[in-house]
DNA sequence: ATGCCTGCAAAGCTTTTGCAGATGC
DNA sequence: GCATCTGCAAAAGCTTTGCAGGCAT
């Protein structure tokens, strides 16, 4: 993610800016909270307030930089856009969050939308799982 | 919905629960968020605080009587537990909600979960749907 | 009678907004 | 230099909680 990206989405390349995408793309794939990510500035000595943790994201989202999830209903988190879509599963024990893609549900999605006369915009898939049990045990 | 339905869940059965009930279930499957149903006590004459609606439709959620959705982020819309399980579509223009359900999506939801070590919990699919242009124009 | 319930008001939380100063281009 | 951007503080909107009185059993 480069500074000519944020210009082709019309918004200026700023260190808060920056420092957010950077902080998105560390590491594997990131779902983030606001929160999380003001913290995350804070802990590197970077003083973002959080209203603009808040504003940047949004930015980002319309830009279509970003995509918001809502895994809890109490708060949002926020991804990169990789470009390739994906549901997710969260572990209710751990909060781990693992991607999947799955043509067969994406396919029968469209299916059953279009029985009902509707056309598919957008979905939200999110499976909630636990570890299977150790077999050994 | 009756009383006694109340008291096995350990609630006593008082005007404000049985009125809640009895508005989540007239006519056609019901998707209303806390305020909706404040309005409609009001409407008929019941002064149900709001915070009462919330305390009782939490209430109802623990006891299994009533199903708690986030469709929108910003708040939350109830329904009462028909045994049924079944998932929703969202118009995005008109905001009507359909009911659905699909036995190869829960299959296949099973599978991936299982696929990456996990046990399937529970889920969330919400399809966002627009109606289909007419064809005759 | 007593313990559960309710209404009201206040507080909690995430998220948004107003504004004056700061910064990118 | 000028428009955009940011930090701070305040506000907003949904939801929860504390408390004193009220109701079901």
């Amino acid at each position: 993610m480069e500074p000519r990206d944020l210009r082709k989405a019309g918004l200026k390349a700023t260190t808060p800016r920056l420092r957010i995408l950077e902080i998105l793309q560390e590491g594997g794939p990131q779902h983030l909270s606001a929160e999380d990510i003001y913290r995350r500035l804070a802990d590197a000595g970077d003083d973002v307030g959080l209203a603009t943790v808040y504003r940047v994201l949004t930015q980002f989202e319309q830009a279509g930089l970003v995509t918001r999830h809502n895994f809890a209903s109490d708060h949002s988190v926020f991804e990169l856009e990789s470009g390739r879509h994906h549901d997710h599963m969260v572990c209710v024990e751990t909060g781990r969050v693992v991607e999947f893609a799955n043509d067969d549900i994406e396919r029968l999605q469209r299916e059953i939308a279009g029985r009902h006369g509707y056309d598919l915009v957008d979905h939200s898939l999110v499976l909630y799982v636990r570890p299977k049990p150790n077999p050994t045990s």
